[in-house]
DNA sequence: TTACAAATCGTAATGATTACTTTATAATAA
DNA sequence: TTATTATAAAGTAATCATTACGATTTGTAA
């Protein structure tokens, strides 16, 4: 786990961003949780070591990460979720509606898309399925 | 377009629930505005007629004309969106970024993700193309 | 160690959505 | 047509996620 870390040390510095112990804690929590939380979940996660921790933090936190590309972001639920980075190549998620674990999911034709509406030009899309995981059905 | 009317008005009776001004023109102003509305739009957009028009009443009609699916929504830039109900297929949409028109994608690979990941169990999906259409680009 | 920019805290404001009590209205039957 | 009744809407407050901001603390580099 220590190299782990020390490689999300690396990443906040090259991005000329200071080392803080929220941010090392919150790259933690989502090590050891794969799938996605809300800001409220974080907030409750980390009420234990840090009582008072501003949910100013949090949220600046949780989009500097996602910027830098330590997390990825999704609207689910009605809020914003954030989980870790998992894959460095194009991808989507399946997340279990039960337990919230997620698999990804490398399928993807959005040049398909792309051909049927050819008039249009696509610069965005969003895939996600739903349903019950192995564990869960 | 009277006709057309007709038809959401049966819709409504079929279902148990009452004719009212405020249900047919909410439906009007969807017919006339093919995108999806938030309910801030809709109540901006209907002042005119219903200076009093409560939110209560907004949200309360836009989940009911879903439910009986003459309308279909979406999560879309942190707001829950509402259109009118375009066509009885299975079928996703491309939203303009620039002018909010949506056009309708007809291919949709649930099929294969299901195949992909055939230990999980599909129960729902999301697909949504954003960008810009023929006329913004 | 010191200096300073960046990060965090504490707290308030905002904006979407929900809740609830009172009042009005559409549907139905007399 | 009128009376009855259940549904719908108004008016307003509450809730929840998210954003904002001045005061304070902390990480980093000199
Ligand atoms: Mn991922
Ligand atoms: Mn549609
Ligand atoms: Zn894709
Ligand atoms: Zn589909």
């Amino acid at each position: 786990m220590a190299a782990e870390l020390k490689k999300y040390k690396m990443k906040l510095r090259d991005h000329g961003l200071k080392v803080t112990e929220k941010r090392m804690t919150m790259i933690e929590l989502f090590l050891n949780e794969d799938r996605y939380l809300s800001a409220k979940e974080v907030q409750e996660q980390l009420h234990k070591t840090y009582p008072s921790l501003s949910y100013d933090t949090i949220y600046r936190n949780l989009y500097t990460l996602k910027e830098i590309e330590v997390l990825e972001n999704t609207n689910f639920e009605g809020e914003m979720q954030f989980k870790i980075s998992c894959s460095d190549h194009h991808h989507h998620h399946f997340i279990c509606e039960e337990c919230g674990n997620t698999k990804v999911i490398h399928y993807c034709p959005v040049d398909t898309w792309q051909n049927e509406l050819d008039d249009v030009e696509i610069t965005n899309h969003k895939v996600e399925l739903y349903g019950l995981c192995a564990g869960c059905k």
